[in-house]
DNA sequence: AGGTATTCACATGAAACTATTCTCTGAGTTAGG
DNA sequence: TAACTCAGAGAATAGTTTCATGTGAATACCTGT
């Protein structure tokens, strides 16, 4: 492309006026000025938590609700709120947001300690110490100056998932090593049933309080995406329907707000890469294909090679029948290892890769038994055959081989 | 025919092992006074 | 003698392997009619 070419470009782009006045409204960090829809979910908390105020440690809370119910965004327009209030009443208080789910960040026990003392400014080594000295130097630092320190924990049940349920036990026993300062917890979850198969010791020391956020409705999220579409796009952009037919996308996938939101802004996006003017109706469905599409790609791209390998080992056997078992997997899966001069792995740990490939969704896996013939997982493609040509380019450039 | 027992080909679980990354410690080495 | 280097020990963690046990139903094998 000439240097005029690609400056004709970057002057159309220019020119064009993009439909967004502001798209940071639409990423799922933003923290709106109101939250709508949760105010009986708001006033509970704030019922919970409000012996703060007083200095008092409230009861731990724990928060469950389903994605894009609104948990986080009410919890952090909460805790920015009673930041506020603290400071009006001179009440040394601490918020702590933590996402447990995000990778070598706060998914290990750990881990965890460690990015809670790196929230007081204090840098301890990422590995290397043991992990009772990690929990000693939080106890002095807490313990330094009275404070009243308000942990929240985002997905907690990937955490507990991950690493077990004592974390939890260790945490709120804490409290009882502490003279000058008091903790409270605010776990998040997604899952309704976590506590259920918890350690009762655990479940006993924690689950003080709990509120539950239901899935929103279509209505409600119209009333969600209108507000946001408000500040986020110019005026005059939208098209007939468009709104009300995301929220029905969203409320048919049990409620969830934050796909909308993805949703519309990836149709905003398409839009304004058009050249278009108007976010029409089809948008939203070349959105819904593009989010899709996206993140089967990402997910299969970020896959270690050994997933790779069964992936494309299965991708081979396609062809032949629709019906696919572990064993030949298994077999195409040696076969493409001594190809590409991977060491080849056990059949245990690719029953197991295969199950991980189940769980993202790549492949559709059901165990069945064929009676005399054995016990297996009978696989299917997890994502439309218009995607097949896409996948196989990928694996093979990961992997540095060609289909044929 | 009807009922019971086998058997296949993996699934599923638990525990142990391996490799990597990182810190800390103390012995040995070096350079400057 | 202080500063520096470097190997070794110990931890956390992710990814595997090894060993052991579980599983659902088609088939083989009885049983008594």
């Amino acid at each position: 492309m000439s240097q005029k070419e690609l400056k004709k470009y970057f002057e159309k782009f220019l020119s064009n006026q993009s439909i967004f006045s502001n798209k940071s409204v639409l990423q799922s960090s933003y923290v709106p000025e109101t939250v709508l829809h949760r105010e009986e979910q708001m006033a509970q908390i704030a019922e919970i938590l409000g012996p703060i105020l007083r200095t008092e440690k409230p009861s731990n809370l724990f928060i469950y609700g389903k994605t894009g119910t609104g948990k986080t965004v009410t919890i952090k327009y909460l805790s920015s709120m009673l930041k506020n209030l603290a400071k009006e009443k001179e009440v040394s208080l601490k918020i702590i947001y933590l996402n447990c789910k995000l990778k070598k960040i706060a998914d290990t026990e750990y881990r965890l300690v460690a990015q809670l003392i790196r929230q007081f400014g204090k840098s301890v080594p990422s590995t290397g110490l043991p992990t009772d000295e990690i929990y000693n130097i939080f106890y002095r630092l807490v313990d330094h100056t009275k404070i009243l320190l308000l942990i929240v924990l985002d997905e907690v049940d990937q955490l507990v998932k991950k690493a077990g349920d004592e974390i939890l036990y260790n945490l709120t026993r804490i409290n009882t090593e502490l003279t000058n300062s008091q903790i409270c917890f605010v776990g998040i979850s997604n899952s309704l049933v976590f506590t259920e198969n918890m350690d009762p010791r655990v479940k006993s020391s924690l689950n003080e309080e709990e509120v539950v956020f239901p899935p929103y409705n279509a209505i409600q999220i119209q009333d969600i995406l209108r507000k946001r579409a408000k500040d986020a796009f110019h005026p005059g952009t939208m098209g007939q329907g468009v709104l009300e037919k995301c929220a029905a996308y969203a409320a048919r996938e049990h409620g969830d707000a934050r796909r909308a939101l993805e949703l519309l802004r990836v149709a905003g996006e398409i839009v304004e890469r058009r050249g278009e003017s108007t976010l029409a109706l089809t948008h939203i469905d070349l959105a819904e294909e593009k989010i899709e599409c996206d993140s089967i790609l990402e997910v299969i791209k970020t896959q270690p090679k050994q997933s790779q390998a069964a992936l494309y080992g299965l991708l081979l056997l396609l062809n032949n029948s629709n019906k696919i078992f572990t064993g030949d997997v298994y077999e195409k899966y040696r076969e493409t290892c001594a190809k590409v001069d991977l060491r080849p792995l056990t059949q245990r740990r690719i029953s197991d890769i295969l199950a991980e490939l189940d769980m993202l969704g790549i492949i559709n896996a059901n165990v069945i038994s064929k009676g005399r013939h054995g016990r297996m997982r009978e696989m299917s493609l997890g994502f439309p055959a218009n995607m097949i040509p896409k996948v196989e380019s990928i694996l093979s450039r990961e992997l540095g081989v060609s289909f044929k």
